[in-house]
DNA sequence: TTAATCCAGATTTTT
DNA sequence: TCTGGATTAA
């Protein structure tokens, strides 16, 4: 989020000084200036692309703290993400010095509603020890409801049940209400089963003492509306509130800002609507469109000041948002003159795709600039894979964003559920999920009777094992390693008291042979004990058991990969908030991007995200732009042929440049042709298009397409030209990917394997052989 | 309880 | 084409 210039020293220097607030206001721009000082009722900010949103936000924070107007733990300020909110901190700090540390009520929606729901938790009947589940629990645990009600769960997929229920949840809709929708796709879900689910699965939660990421927003929403003192409360402590990303909102977070907003009215959203590329996970771009109707009087302020991209990229950018409806419209100028035009390249296949971008980069590092400084952010991850292997191959360090993250690994997880299960007894899920992990012979089928019990009683799994052991109803077989593991359990639980938490996982991982079990697994090479003791580290940041589990299931972004001098290959969504000098954009074809899911699934408001997607792609880059497209590309194993995409042409072409070593074929147009069809779209350019004056596509390859022949072209690159790798012999260490470090142990001609250290995993790398 | 085999599904992802 | 999840057999 480093989206504006930094802050001149002569403004760090006034830290902590209030007279000197003037000093904040150094180096901006009106309207930005103005955006700071509008403290008095609602403002909506709209900030375009690089044009300094982040320093408005903090300048405002700053300003406000210096003015006396509020104190820092009056001002309540979200963002989206734990990266976001760090910076949003951290930057404060560099203006107004340590008075920042006092922001308590600086953070994500999620971490804000938690701490918020922590003090209140009875009100919605949890104990304010409760657990937030993930996905992953989320579905186990729907699996089991449906399991019980026997609820076909081939037919009726959890997962699917799960997104229905995140889709409620972000629309802030209770079971009740959804019960009352029967026309919702959700709701007739399993025969019209939907909202009986979603009850029970509440009830559920309740009786597991947990909640889900939807929930803090719901519960606190619910304990401020049914309770007018506590809001009342909550009014008169958030004198000022600031929020980021505003366009990436859902309703459940737009009616909590709106309740918490409601007396007090000093509220500034800044946002982009331009930039909102989350619809899918329930962003409702409509609430920053239609913010002065719900704040009445509200200032709108435009950033229009980019200070981030040349004119070219920013023209090209520019003129292909403005393909979009629904948006409310600003023109972004800069005063970088000139620069490289957006290149655009057509290439024959994903290779040769790859091929590119790695001699570009080669070509732009012997010009002296860092691999830092270029991204190759890609719309799906599956794309991702040419450009590794392609980099692997010419030793182009490079770090993929976004791979398996720390937490998901099955052993961090395993270990959390243990000291999940020991931090509160009534967390089923973390039960089943190491019961018999390590294998103490514990089936599926006992698992099942002690679930079954458990419910029956209404109480809690451990309650009913505790029970059952006592009695004669388990068979020797299942009752003997259950004795055991309960042993275990009360002496970690007595544990916890006397000794420290990560001391503690360390004993418990002993105790119940964890360790055994890892070491006796060849395949992991000892990492995933790395990964564990690399937990035990972080938990010692923590006062007790208690906050190391509430970070960890709020802030989950522990260990990111820090490539110092590396590539960045990353997706699109994930280079939000993100800027490079140089960045490629890969796979621009009808269907990939605009993926063809999403205009198939959403029509035209699909389609408008994906011209945003492409919108943010191109506003990455600072100076360089490079958009590729191929003919041919394998989908699924399966060649298909490409057509370019319509984003290519919707970029004005006095602000591109255009080449084409192969052009596309006859037979990619015609399949992309019924591909449209079929979905029911108009291209945008048809055949009798392509003769309009200063299309891109005339001169794209230079081939007027009806004199093309029909029949479908081998998709075969015409002669794969074998390079030498070089300088990879067996033993030489490949930099880090999302695989970890690793060593060649295996070349021969064009083959390359690779045995990685971390996951394990042994790669074949093969980019020049032909594929037929 | 584990290993072998079959088969659908295969964007984007934070908290 | 490849993969993980579920079913089936041993």
């Amino acid at each position: 989020m480093s989206e504006d210039v930094s802050i001149p020293i002569s403004q760090r220097a006034s830290v902590n000084g209030a007279s000197f607030s003037s000093d904040f206001f150094k180096g901006l721009n009106p309207e930005q200036a103005d955006a700071v000082r509008s403290t008095e009722g609602p403002v909506l900010v709209l900030a375009g692309a690089g044009t300094g949103k982040t320093r408005v936000l903090t300048t405002r924070i700053a300003h406000i703290l210096a003015q006396g107007l509020a104190k820092p733990w009056e001002i309540l300020c979200v963002t989206f993400t734990n990266k976001a909110a760090r910076e949003m901190r951290e930057r404060t700090t560099r203006l107004v010095g340590p008075s920042a540390e006092g922001l308590s009520n600086l953070g994500t929606f999620h971490s804000i509603a938690a701490q918020m729901l922590r003090r209140h938790a009875e009100l919605v009947g949890l104990k304010s020890s409760f657990n937030i589940i993930d996905d992953d629990d989320q579905t186990r645990l729907l699996k089991q409801i449906m399991e019980a009600r026997r609820i076909d769960t081939k037919r009726f997929p959890p997962k699917l049940m799960a997104h229905f229920l995140d889709q409620w949840k972000n629309k802030g809709l209770t079971p009740d209400k959804v019960a009352k929708m029967t026309a919702d796709e959700g709701a007739q879900f399993a025969f019209n089963k939907g909202p009986e689910l979603y009850a029970e699965y509440q009830e559920r939660l309740r009786v597991l003492n947990a909640c889900d990421f939807g929930d803090l927003l719901l519960h606190t929403l619910k304990i401020l509306t049914e309770h007018p003192d506590i809001l009342e409360h909550y009014h008169r402590r958030f004198k000022y509130v600031l929020v980021d990303e505003y366009q990436d909102t859902n309703i459940a977070q737009y009616l909590w800002l709106r309740i918490l907003t409601n007396a007090n009215r000093n509220l500034c959203c800044v946002g982009d609507d331009d930039q909102s590329i989350y619809g899918w996970r329930g962003a409702e771009v409509d609430n920053i469109l239609k913010f002065e109707r719900d704040y009445p009087g509200a200032r709108v302020i435009r950033l229009e000041r980019n200070y981030r991209s040349t004119q070219h990229i920013l023209s090209a950018a520019s003129g292909l948002i403005r393909a979009n409806s629904a948006r409310l419209g600003k023109t972004l100028f800069t005063d970088q003159e000139g620069g490289e035009k957006v290149r655009v390249q057509g290439l024959w296949d994903g290779a040769a795709e790859a091929q590119g971008v790695a001699e570009d980069i080669e070509r732009l590092k012997k010009q002296g600039r860092a691999y830092s400084d270029m991204a190759v952010l890609v719309r799906a991850s599956f794309q991702m894979r040419a450009f590794e292997e392609r980099f692997l191959m010419l030793q182009i360090p490079y770090v993929v964003v976004g791979g398996p993250r720390f937490f998901e690994r099955a052993e961090i997880r395993d270990a959390i559920a243990y000291l999940r299960l020991i931090q509160s007894e009534d967390d089923d899920l973390a039960f089943e999920r190491i019961v018999n992990v390590p294998k103490r012979g514990i089936g599926d089928a006992t698992v099942q009777k002690l679930l079954m019990q458990a419910r029956l009683a209404g109480q809690s799994v451990m309650a009913a094992v505790r029970d059952l052991v006592q009695t004669d109803e388990l068979p020797a077989r299942a009752k003997t390693p259950l004795v055991g593991f309960l042993r275990d359990y009360d002496r970690w639980v007595a544990a916890l008291k006397s000794t420290a938490h990560d001391a503690l996982l360390d004993m418990v991982l002993t105790d119940s042979g964890y360790y055994d079990m890892q070491r006796a697994d060849k395949t992991s090479g000892g990492t995933r004990i790395d990964n564990l003791k690399e937990m035990m580290n972080a938990m010692q940041d923590f006062e007790n058991l208690e906050a190391y589990l509430e970070h960890v299931s709020l802030v989950m972004d522990l260990e990111r990969d820090n490539g110092e001098n590396s590539v960045r290959i990353s997706t699109l969504h994930a280079a939000k908030g993100l800027e490079f000098p140089v960045v490629f954009l890969p796979g621009w074809e009808e269907g990939v991007f605009p993926s063809q899911r999403s205009m198939d699934e959403n029509g035209l408001k699909g389609l408008e995200e994906e011209r945003r997607l492409a919108y943010v792609g191109l506003t990455r880059a600072r100076e360089i732009a490079r958009v590729s497209f191929v003919a041919n590309r394998q989908v699924f194993g399966r060649w298909t042929s490409q057509i370019p995409s319509r984003f290519i042409d919707e970029m004005p072409i006095e602000h591109v440049e255009a080449t084409s070593q192969t052009g596309y074929t006859q037979a990619g147009w015609q399949s992309q042709e019924s591909r449209w069809d079929r979905a029911g779209y108009q291209p945008n350019h048809t055949k009798s298009e392509t003769k309009t004056e200063g299309r891109f596509s005339d001169r794209l390859s230079g081939v007027d397409m009806s004199r093309l022949e029909k029949k479908p072209q081998p998709h075969r690159q015409p002669a794969a030209k074998p390079q030498p790798s070089k300088g990879l012999s067996v033993g030489t260490r490949v930099f880090h990917s999302k695989f970890g470090y690793g060593h060649v142990v295996e070349t021969e001609g064009n083959k390359l394997v690779v045995n990685f250290d971390i996951s394990g995993e042994k790669k074949v790398i093969d980019s020049f052989v032909e594929k037929a």
